[in-house]
DNA sequence: CGCGCAGTTGATTAGGTTCAAGGGATGTGG
DNA sequence: CCACATCCCTTGAACCTAATCAACTGCGCG
């Protein structure tokens, strides 16, 4: 169900912890007890976690798995705003205040989580400052992203969005390769364009280009080399 | 300058943090040590606060006065991220991680501001979980706002973006008025412009046929009556 | 009162969307 | 292991709309 390590309900608790970024700076002991707290769960791909206006009353952290956070747009378009993964956690909304989810979230697989009453968190924070940073630390890293989003939607160069998705998936997503970056795209041609605000079809066509360019090459339709990245992120 | 109140320092530094949401569960006692971290300082209209790139030591928060936050872009244009205003606290991304600032901020008109230094905030939101809350809510609240411009940027539909930054001006900057709300635009056409990512052109156009359609009239051409909010926010 | 800048308006152009059709990849069943 | 079906991706052509370029207007300031 793609957990590794020992079977036991207990070690599966712990290791969601461990794995999770805002718990790094917390100890075996400390650990133990955020195990106590956490509630698992386990989605199947395509299935929804969270929808748009609910109340959870929980955050939530991924312990395998990817998941879409996205908005219905009026003209009836999906418009993604993250794709989280193992170790990320969302619903942050409802942290402090009761706000209303502002997403959806859908697990793009199969996708494990573990929630943590939101009551339970806030005292946790409250006895460990550090937690609170690291929360505050995500929290920034994603306005920066979304910072960096908006600008490059700003922007009229269509090009340019398509290649600093490009750039951001290779950060992400890529490994080495002997000609470049391997990339798994996370999604398909219209993910991409619901993500960066165009249509599947220019998408397409943009990455065709860059294909004639020798910027890129595509392998199949879920992974793309990037051969220059001097000139992608450029 | 812009100060209301007696016009001791003392004073003022409380003043200071007794305006700010972030210090609104704080008593006199835990207002005055604040106080004692405060460093003030004063930008004209058209000032550069915080060069983007840069890496301030100090956490800022605006006393009086409206600030811009933007970027340069690659074509040229300046894309606007945030207008700050009294209360509200920038340099957020220094706060933890010795990052550079993403954005420049100018001041839109004579600002006043107090800046705490990073490692004495710190020592104060563990200290005071309650604080480090209150950092946490601004900071979602911001996400979201955020999330829904990158949701109206993502919408092909131009008017849909004119019109919600009319909305979102109103809440913040609208009065009553008999025929409907009074909006003070805090910028001009251009700054709108780059503020939603479109041209001054573009926004001249809209707003005009918003006009012609007996939704808005144009005040000059700082102010704005929104008759009909329906229409508008529909 | 007149100057200058911001805003408006018009004509043209460019580029992405849309609609439509063809091509590959992936996966299933025989 | 191959054939087939489906889904997604790609490519082409026409259209539409915002950007651009350019001229004009008028508000706001000295």
């Amino acid at each position: 169900m793609g957990f590794t390590g020992c079977s036991c309900e207990n070690c599966h608790n712990k290791m969601c912890s461990k794995r999770v970024p805002i718990f790094s700076a917390f100890n075996e002991d400390e650990l133990s007890r955020v195990s106590g707290l956490i509630i698992r769960r386990q989605y199947k791909k395509g299935e929804l976690i969270i929808l748009e206006g609910a109340c959870p009353e929980s955050l939530i952290i991924i312990n395998s798995g990817r998941v879409k956070a996205y908005r219905n747009t009026i003209e009836g378009r999906e418009h993604i705003l993250y794709i989280f993964s193992e170790g990320d956690f969302f619903g942050e909304k409802n942290l402090l205040l009761d706000h209303e989810a502002t997403y959806n979230a859908e697990a793009l697989e199969d996708t494990g989580i573990c929630t943590i009453n939101k009551k339970a968190f806030q005292e946790l924070m409250r006895e460990y400052p550090e937690l609170s940073f690291k929360v505050m630390e995500e929290l920034c890293s994603r306005l920066a992203r979304l910072e960096n989003t908006i600008e490059s939607m700003g922007t009229k160069n269509v090009e340019l969005r398509v290649n600093s998705v490009l750039v951001e998936f290779s950060e992400k997503y890529g490994s080495q390769h002997p000609r470049g970056i391997l990339v798994e795209l996370p999604m398909s041609r219209e993910g991409i364009a619901n993500y960066i605000g165009l249509t599947r079809e220019t998408v397409s066509r943009k990455m065709s280009l860059l294909q004639e360019e020798g910027i890129i090459e595509m392998v199949g339709n879920k992974k793309v080399i990037i051969l220059d990245m001097e000139r992608l992120s450029l």
